[in-house]
DNA sequence: GCCGGATTCTATAGATCAATAGATAGATCG
DNA sequence: CGATCTATCTATTGATCTATAGAATCCGGC
């Protein structure tokens, strides 16, 4: 509970220092490695201890990196949740039909998976460890987020083109329920490719297993 | 700053030296303490003092009514996930429409959110805390629960009565989303009510939300 | 009215963990 | 060479947590 003590006075001058483009590439593999151990054991579930073995450093020196082991849990969350609310307001903002924008939301939703799941993973099972003014802030990111796909929905169901008789909401749950899962079991069950279930996913939602209807 | 003075008591169960059906009471009011906390900050965001608080008595009582967290942890999941294959095995052995065991499997896993969500959850979300053995047990009850609806949506494809360009596990597993993420949410949206959400969820199963095919 | 088991308590040991302080090796550059 | 900066190290503190030991309390039945 003490203030840290930052080295106020930096130059301006000719030379910056040493290699910043080295510098960054560490900082994102120190935040690689606490992702992939959040994601594996869970924010209380892992020690600092387990992040440095990852690196294979000493536990003490990951603290040149991040200041506390909170600090570090919300780089990872925002990192996996951004790009998210930007994403599916592009694809609700095409001129395409209401099923076309809810296939383009889900392999929106997906395409993460292959390259940042561990930070994906953890902002979904881990944010509510957040202290309360990140807390927030990735909750507000994350409920504009089911707005636009709730939106869409809607829409296709003003428009007809969805039926009338089903809630807005509980179908957008649904969607997120179905998607969210998908973090879970991908990269167990080797065989799936995050395209190919997006295809799937699609197809289950707008047109659900039955063969026929009417 | 060490010693913590418990004065007020809201306790929930006193009656010391009772006969076997209290006793047994006593021991499933401190499982459902358990099963609450562990659902609400997970098995290691949640202290045994956690625990103790919710029950009104000391963190060191507990040891009287298990051995070790793991222990309490081991008991909330089993009760977490018991009956979910005995009634999805009822379900799938009824003489009705692949359609309708859809239906009744859906409901079937919905239903013990009504009245115990906090096991559930704890067993979906903490089973992977487990130690070794006890983690396996579940595993294995939790798989053959997915190997029964696997089936029914296989003979379902088999037969002709759903899609034959899905893939049942990613249908099973698209089911076992949807589901889970129901416990995620219940309780907070408030107006939603289980028969309500099953109902509507199967029928995106079922029939998707698009309005029309073919 | 008191005995004995059931239940809860106090107190604390022992382990783990996040975080701090300060030292040191290595690179860069004048 | 020597100054400086970066990145890591060693060592340790203080807090927190699980679990144990043993004392105190409660209560039904004799």
């Amino acid at each position: 509970m003490k203030t840290r003590r930052k080295p106020e006075l930096q130059v301006v001058g000719t030379s910056p220092r040493a290699s910043a483009p080295t510098q960054r590439r560490r900082q994102s593999e120190i935040l690689d490695a606490a992702a992939k151990v959040f994601a594996e054991r869970g924010y209380y579930g892992a020690s600092t201890q387990d992040i440095a073995d990852v690196l294979g450093i000493r536990q003490a020196s990951l603290y040149y990196y991040f200041s506390s082991k909170e600090i570090a849990l919300e780089l990872v969350c925002m990192k996996g949740v951004e790009g998210f609310f930007e994403a599916a307001s592009e694809v609700a903002s095409r001129k395409i039909s209401a099923a076309d924008k809810v296939r383009g939301l889900v392999e929106a939703h997906l395409a993460p998976l292959s390259d940042r799941a561990d930070f994906v993973k953890t902002f979904l099972n881990e944010r509510q460890y957040l202290p309360s003014a990140s807390r927030k802030k990735v909750g507000k990111l994350s409920r504009a987020y089911e707005k636009v796909i709730e939106k869409v929905i809607a829409e296709g169901v003003a428009s007809g083109e969805f039926r009338k008789t089903l809630d807005p909401r509980l179908m957008t749950l649904a969607l997120l329920g179905m998607c969210k899962s998908v973090s879970v079991w991908m990269g167990k069950e080797e065989h799936y490719q995050v395209p190919e279930v997006a295809e799937q996913y699609t197809r289950i939602l707008l047109a659900g297993i039955g063969k026929k209807r009417r």
